[in-house]
RNA sequence: GCGCAGGUGACAGAGCGGUCAAUUGUACUAGACUGUAAAUCUAGCGCCUUAACGGCUACGAAGGUUCGAAUCCUUCCCUGCGCA
């Protein structure tokens, strides 16, 4: 039995992960663990460029509709999946293939990131959000000196979690790490800025064509507060405002626009100092890399 | 032609004698990221300098007043509104 091994594809928005994954996964007997904080979501499949049945062409996802959009889901919950269904798929022989645009997960699942076991206190939150940034990073330098010194003190929601975590734990422990262990090749899918903002204007058409505002509407008959919908961003944040009427056509195709390419340039922020990616523009470069990391 | 208002950095728009390379918003660029991560947050943004409480050039143009002007005066050019 061959070594198991774990193929990691990334990228901006729009610079077409979805389909390099399927290609991989089709060539090397792969299973792909989709690494997307919306598409975790049931019902949100337009909005948030969900492999559609067709796309897959046989080769199985993983990590798709497995939360309702009504409750929160994290990344903590994404991970402890992730890492099953990982096991999973090398159990059976099959490449797995983690391919998503959400760099904070694949960090916790890839990387292993640990992260504080301290749940979400809903209370306390709400009491926190009262005060103003400065006020909350007193009190974090007053209980965790540590902490303190690491965070962004300006970040309130940053500001609160790691409050929190002290109200649970005592402190916010040093970052451990438990990486997946298996031989890992990142690919990172490479589009200069003009290229991806046309791909971006064009794929929101299309969108739009096959009913992404029905989609939301849908959410939000089903119980998905508009609140929440705002809160998901991107197409869900700018589609349920449209639909509110809080702003017009034009406004919403234009800010939306916008936000996506804004997104596209904060994903980069974060894969391009990776020096584990090998950066591709080709789909057969990749093709290349895998198969000669698999062999 | 006369009257009134106005010409400020990519745009909008403050400032109306010194602390102004110039408030603020937008746009743009870069960055952070320990259970909301498509979220949340930060920084830069005239030119030179690794950088600066350093130098240079700047608030329509040209002169002038003043120790000192984006800010006051004069002339010219341009724009908007009103009257001819």
């Amino acid at each position: 039995m061959p070594t198991p091994k774990l193929i990691v594809v990334v990228g901006p928005t729009a610079s077409g992960k979805t389909s390099l994954a399927v290609l991989l996964g089709k060539k090397f007997n792969g299973e792909v663990v989709s690494a997307d904080s919306r598409q975790v979501y049931r019902g949100m499949n337009l909005g948030s460029g969900k492999v559609t049945k067709k796309e897959m062409m046989g080769v199985p996802h993983h990590l798709l509709d497995v939360a309702d959009p009504k409750r929160i889901f994290t990344a903590t919950h994404f991970a402890r999946m992730g890492r099953k269904a990982i096991e999973d798929i090398v159990k059976r022989d099959k490449t797995p293939i983690v391919c998503g645009g959400t760099g904070f997960y694949i960090r916790a699942l890839v990387d292993g990131i640990v992260i504080p076991d301290a749940k979400p206190n809903p209370t306390l939150r709400k009491r926190l959000e009262k005060l103003a940034a400065h006020e909350l990073f007193e009190m974090l330098k007053a209980k965790d000196p540590e902490r303190a010194a690491t965070i962004d003190p300006k970040n309130p929601r940053r500001l609160i979690r790691a409050l929190e975590i002290v109200d649970a734990l005592g402190k916010v422990p040093t970052l451990k790490k438990h990486p997946l262990p298996y031989p890992t090749l990142f690919i990172g899918i490479a589009r200069d800025k003009e290229m991806l903002k046309s791909l971006i204007e064009k794929r929101l058409k299309a969108r739009l064509k096959a009913g992404m505002l029905v989609e939301i509407k849908r959410l939000h008959t089903n119980g998905v507060s508009w609140k929440r919908l705002e809160s998901f961003g991107l197409e869900y944040r700018y589609g349920a405002l449209f639909l509110q009427k809080k702003i017009d056509k034009e406004t919403f195709l234009r800010e939306l626009t916008k936000q996506i390419v804004d997104y596209s340039k904060r994903q980069m922020t974060w894969f391009r100092p990776d020096a584990r990616i090998h950066w591709i523009t080709e789909p057969k470069d990749a093709v290349r890399l895998a198969a000669k990391f698999l062999a």
